[in-house]
DNA sequence: CGGGTTCTTGACTGTCTTCAATACCAGTGG
DNA sequence: CCACTGGTATTGAAGACAGTCAAGAACCCG
């Protein structure tokens, strides 16, 4: 919906900035690239702001960072682009060619397996945590963790939180207070039991997607 | 203080771990590397939870993630380790030999420097947002934001806010109403000025940095 | 069995969100 | 040139909710 309205602008700026390697000119309210689409290109912002967003499947519509003049923008994560990089204002930008650094990526990641293994961990892990902290309201945060912690864990039913409450306090953006109450009333409502402090079991992770939306 | 508590912990494990690639194990509260540290290592955890912390100045303690069983940690930014790893539950974890990893880094940056340039960037770009996101106040996010811009532009001085308001929020987790207060606010002080609606004018940004620590 | 940390619970305050209505601005077409 | 329209910004009032402060209980450690 709001996503097919601004891919109309789209089209003339894909077409429009294939000839070369120098400068590019991008209009405000175009996109440079599309969340999702096969990363064959980096590109070097030189002068304008360009946003980068990430629509979910409501429309919600998440702004996770802006880039500008100097900035560089484009960095894949297996193999495709993670968001959608519209212009904010008038954008200038060069591209690096396509073959020469793809094919410089695919030798580097055979080659450095390891190098480029740790950077999308920390990458992910960085990625993760801004997702979380844009979710408001304590209790969504508190599930959203939970059910990443679940999919990580690898079990799909019942699992024990490895980390103190307070850690994850810290992690989210929350007092250990609103924490406690939060699990509580996870508790009470019979999604996680608690034997003990730090052994805290989630009975049931699908469902704590639906409340993930609040 | 705190952090010299922990660090006796520190001192054991780094000549414990020296031996070879293999497995090694870590207690817990021990700390596997220091923020700052020179990254000669990328670890994997084969067992256990370890959290990323970074300590502030004023003794703050920031949380940015978790690792656990199949994650890599220890990918340096600008050649050394960004944060803190320390250990929850005991941990068993495997390093990738120094040498060949750093060597292959040094290569790869060589070869590859629009690759990592890029990576950086985007690695630095989701740190900033998890650094804002991670504030609590909206004032306080705003400056912290608008103080991050101001150093991105160059001007020490006075600037114009690129990107409108609605973008601003969404980016800093806030509603529009919340951010529109806040810059107001601002600009009853008379630390920003107004004229257009997005030309948002920042007089003096070395002004913006007392109130991001509220 | 202490001592220190973490967790829990309650009451209160401050602030952000929500809802709703209005003003502002840019682009469009008459 | 001007009304019109859609998106953005502004402002107010009310309600929800998380932070703070304070106290006590549970837990882990040596």
């Amino acid at each position: 919906m709001l996503l097919e309205k601004s891919r109309q602008f789209a089209a003339p700026s894909k077409s429009r900035c294939e000839p070369a390697s120098s400068h590019a000119l991008l209009h405000s309210g175009q996109t440079l690239f599309w969340e999702g689409d096969d990363a064959s290109k980096i590109f070097r912002i030189e002068a304008g702001a360009i946003r980068a967003v990430i629509y979910g499947e409501d429309g919600e519509r998440q702004l996770i960072g802006f880039f500008m003049g100097g900035n560089e923008i484009g960095m894949p994560s297996h193999g495709c682009y993670q968001y959608t990089a519209e212009a904010i204002t008038d954008v200038v930008y060069s591209t690096v060619p396509v073959e020469s650094w793809s094919d410089r990526l695919r030798s580097a990641r055979a080659l450095d397996k390891e190098v480029f293994g740790a950077l999308e961990c920390e990458l992910d892990s960085c990625r993760v945590r801004s997702q979380l902290l844009s979710r408001q309201g304590a209790l969504t945060r508190i599930c959203a963790f939970l059910s990443g912690l679940c999919q990580r864990l690898g079990s799909d039913e019942a699992f024990t939180v490895p980390m103190p409450q307070i850690d994850i306090a810290a992690y989210l953006a929350l007092t250990p207070e609103t924490v406690c109450r939060a699990i509580r009333k996870l508790k009470d409502i019979g999604m996680i039991e608690i034997d003990r402090h730090d052994h805290i079991r989630v009975k049931d992770a699908r469902a704590l997607v639906p409340m993930m939306t609040h």
